[in-house]
DNA sequence: GGCGATAGTGTAAACGATTACATAATTATT
DNA sequence: AATAATTATGTAATCGTTTACACTATCGCC
């Protein structure tokens, strides 16, 4: 391995020579610089950024620590996150802790212990900011799931806000007797249940079910099949994410049930196949562009200024109205 | 910061008796230890492992590179070689180049950097591991896509021969016009072409057409609305990856074809709405939990033994036969 | 009881960068 | 022309570990 002392001997300098030249972070005379830049380029030196990092406390990286990589909410924030931080020189480490407290907290760790400037996160429910170690000593940005704290930033949808439109569609469009389906894993699917709740309410009516259930298809699968083949069958599934959406739309379309006129099917994040299938989903979509990208700024805003007064951004849903919630 | 100093000070050792404890290789007398490990847990001290990684020069983790982290191939992998890297002691930082040879380069750099134990790396075309500075000094798996080198291990599908099964199945129940999409990222898409070729050639057909395009919905809608609107189009559209296989489903959808009495689709990847659409996608489904575990293997492998002569292992796709290829 | 092996520990030198401090050379200021 | 300020560079300490080397104490063996 090439370290800097070699481009020194090679320049003729010293290391703190070499080190100013890269850092540009002093004054150097021209004809020295030109020296170490084409000793740097002879020998094909890139600096170690592990013993920078070491000596400065601090390295050009972001963490993203999601909940679970395949859900396609997630994906496209790891892209919008990348995209901002790449613009910035930062490069993401994206963690998948599939909703244990002992991934996340290893890689909260890890994350940590490899000096990362920040990170945005994703906490499952347990998470609590304050027993931490880490709280205080490393900067955060909350995505998607709000936490009970008012001193860390967060980028969040306005969950009961878009529950609400959701479900009143329904109801506008003839559907009375409604389920929902909702997420136990994070306080995302409570609040999509306050909107779908208090929606019902403001029409006079009542849920048929509403469930908080583990946040894979297979759940949705069974509890709807449940739901739909019991003597006083809900017409209309709310769900509060995709991985709950496609169960239901399954049981539905293996209850032989005819979608929108039997049962309508609606949820959240506008996925690839959503708009596929036949009939098509209506949902919420979720501007998830612009999540990692508010999330990114807002961290490199605190990585900037760490005792910035925390802010809150929330944002709103966009209902796409198809065909699964058509009417009867 | 509670360093090694600390802890060596509160247990009345020196620094080194601390890291003998913690590494545990060396012995050391029982009380020493014990006194110790208390002064660890009393300063709740965890090791930095920058330092440590700086000393040695490895660490307990490893890169996976992928090309895509939307394609939920790749996100399949992830998991896989997630859990088994966590099962070994080992955290995996993930990074998505999103085929741009500049950003793979980036990651690739990055995570030699970080002195990462090797990389589960998904290459771009124009990647050449002869050419790279972390030839040979970073152990490599290539996942997905083969490279034209007989030094590293790579772990593939046998890409011919299940697009022959593929498209001998539609020849079989009956089509004959057939077109192909290949993804044009990779030589995952010219083999699976090879195969597409092969079996018509064996049952004496010609092909309508074969394009090698962008893997993208977008690109694979648009050719396949092409094909699908000029007067001898194909009673058939093979696609080589999900993204092509969900534009050219939405493709034969908007152009009022039924399939698959019109037009077949099938493709490869078993995603979540290939089964929900209807009628379901007849595919090609990888064994993506086994190639991310047994790329993490031979990854394992050779981080203990870096001579070990390079090994390529070459697994099955499995063809699940469904609806969109039924015949007329 | 003498001697070689092994257990148990400490000292100090790495790993590869950055940077506080010191110093020499140049330029600006009066 | 003397002094102050600035430019340009070097020396060496530092970040937090691991580990080669040195050393003493203990043990087993003949």
């Amino acid at each position: 391995m090439t370290s800097i002392k070699d481009v020194a001997k090679a320049a003729g300098v010293s290391t703190a020579t070499v080190s100013r030249v890269l850092a540009n972070n002093a004054p150097i005379k021209p004809e020295t610089r030109e020296r170490v830049l084409k000793a740097v380029a002879d020998l094909n030196y890139r600096p170690n950024l592990i013993a920078r990092s070491l000596r400065v406390q601090k390295s050009a990286k972001i963490g993203l620590v999601v909940s679970d990589i395949r859900n396609p909410f997630f994906t496209a924030i790891g892209r919008a996150v990348e995209d901002a931080a790449y613009e910035q020189g930062y490069s993401v480490l994206m963690c998948n802790t599939d909703e244990d407290p002992d991934k996340e907290e290893l890689y909260l760790n890890l994350l940590y212990d490899e000096n990362v400037a920040g990170v945005i996160f994703s906490p499952t429910h347990q998470f609590d900011i304050h027993s931490q170690t880490y709280n205080k000593k490393m900067p955060f940005v909350i995505i998607d799931r709000a936490i009970e704290s008012n001193d860390v930033d967060m980028v969040l949808l306005d969950n009961v806000a878009a529950a609400y439109e959701l479900t009143e569609h329904l109801i506008r469009n003839g559907y009375k007797k409604l389920a929902g389906l909702f997420g136990d894993a994070s306080t995302t699917g409570q609040e999509r249940s306050r909107g779908f709740h208090k929606a019902l309410k403001d029409h006079h009516l009542n849920p048929v079910a509403a469930h908080f259930i583990s946040p894979r298809i297979q759940q949705g699968y069974e509890t709807a099949m449940n739901l739909l083949n019991q003597p006083n069958r809900p017409d209309a599934i709310f769900t509060s994410n995709s991985m709950l959406t496609a169960g239901a739309y399954k049981a539905a379309r293996d209850s032989k049930l005819k979608v929108p006129a039997d049962v309508a099917v609606v949820g959240f994040d506008d996925t690839t196949w959503g708009a596929l299938v036949d009939p098509p989903i209506t949902v919420i979509e979720q501007p998830t562009e612009e999540i990692g990208r508010t999330a990114t700024e807002l961290l490199f805003q605190r990585i900037q200024e760490p005792s910035r007064s925390p802010k809150t951004v929330i944002l709103k849903g966009l209902l796409i109205a198809r065909g699964s919630s058509k009417g009867k």
